[in-house]
DNA sequence: CATAACTCGTACACCGGTGTTCGACAAGAG
DNA sequence: CTCTTGTCGAACACCGGTGTACGAGTTATG
């Protein structure tokens, strides 16, 4: 379901070609600015306007394909971390990995959130997400993680202060490097359970 | 400088009334779709669209009007908030009463955002956010909040997580009821010193 | 190499929003 | 009462983006 599913009559490599082009214009573009029109990306793929419609009927459909194919490529990335030991040390290197991903495709979140139907956005982060959630899951049945709040709403606080992160930065009170350890010790403590010892 | 300041040669009563209404209609409106047109802000504040730019030269300084008028809206309602006593009982009053006014203008914010330079909205904010600042700097000093990140960061956490409440509302799995309990639990945990105790 | 698939540029129609102009009319202030 | 200030609606030009149509040229593929 990943790779070429080979569809109706097979494409020709020349348009295999120029799909990839686009795709990865539209993920660059529209990670620099959330509302760069068609022709900003047919030029950056080196590609002309009708081209472009030529593969994706609208433009809706070239951001969602744009922001499935950022999703896809950041869960591939992430399936390498290991998840495996002490959970927190676990969520320490999952933030450390998932964090420069985050920031980078902020804005491509941004155009597609424009566009895309919420559950739209929601069934494609659903991969990744299960992950982050089984991990959490783990943790508190270690009692290393709360319980008195929902799963779900602990995975949310996870995006919300990588989100915060990012805007700290180019609010310009934060350098990049300082960010990685800066939210694993907000996000470790806030897991925490009650009337538990904070980590040091 | 909140009130009239008796501008140049002294707006009519009529004038007044209009303005008045285009500002709360601009509050409204686009609270509720950040995208919202001029001609959706003057219909909604019973007025002609040519009577507003009467008084507005074009868009960006409506919205900037507005948000303007919501954020020292919000800054009045939360200056009678007791911030004296328990730094976390004092954060949780806090929290309770911003919590409701975050969800109300994070529409109008998202249109800030669209139109006006970042500096412009941190100076904006730059009110509320000096209480918040001075609350959690007690809170540091009598070691109940960490000192190990800088306060601007504590700050922006705090913004952050009721902006996740307010997704994980409009995502369906949680209810209005029950966000500022669980934003609060989340933040006492997540300031608490490291090796502390998180309160029960 | 022949054909079908693909690409390209230009040009066009369409849409919605913005900001301005005009002339007539209503209403507040002195 | 008068006259300045404000209001109104309709109409207009402008802009930028979207999506389509055409026709000629190019390239992979069998």
């Amino acid at each position: 379901m990943t790779a070429t599913p080979t569809r109706s009559p097979a494409k020709r490599a020349d348009a295999q070609r120029s799909i990839a082009a686009i795709l990865a214009a539209a993920v660059e573009c529209l990670g620099r600015n959330p509302d760069a029109s068609v022709s900003e990306i047919a030029k950056a793929a080196g590609v002309g306007r009708v081209t472009l419609y030529g593969h994706f009927p609208n433009r809706v459909d070239l951001v969602d394909a744009a922001f499935a194919r950022a999703v896809e490529e950041g869960h591939a990335a992430l399936s390498e971390v290991d998840l495996e030991g002490d959970p927190r040390a676990a969520m320490a290197r999952l933030i450390e990995s998932s964090w420069l991903l985050v920031e980078q495709s902020r804005s491509l979140l941004l155009a597609a959130q424009a566009v895309l139907p919420p559950g739209r956005i929601r069934a494609l982060h659903a991969g990744p997400a299960e992950r982050v959630q089984r991990l959490i899951e783990r943790g508190q049945a270690e009692d290393l993680f709360r319980t008195d709040l929902p799963t779900s709403w602990l995975v949310g606080i996870m995006h919300s202060v990588m989100h915060s992160a990012a805007d700290e930065i180019n609010a310009g009170g934060l350098v990049p490097d300082q960010a990685a350890p800066f939210i694993t010790a907000t996000l470790l403590a806030a897991f925490t359970p009650p009337g538990h010892r904070t980590p040091a």
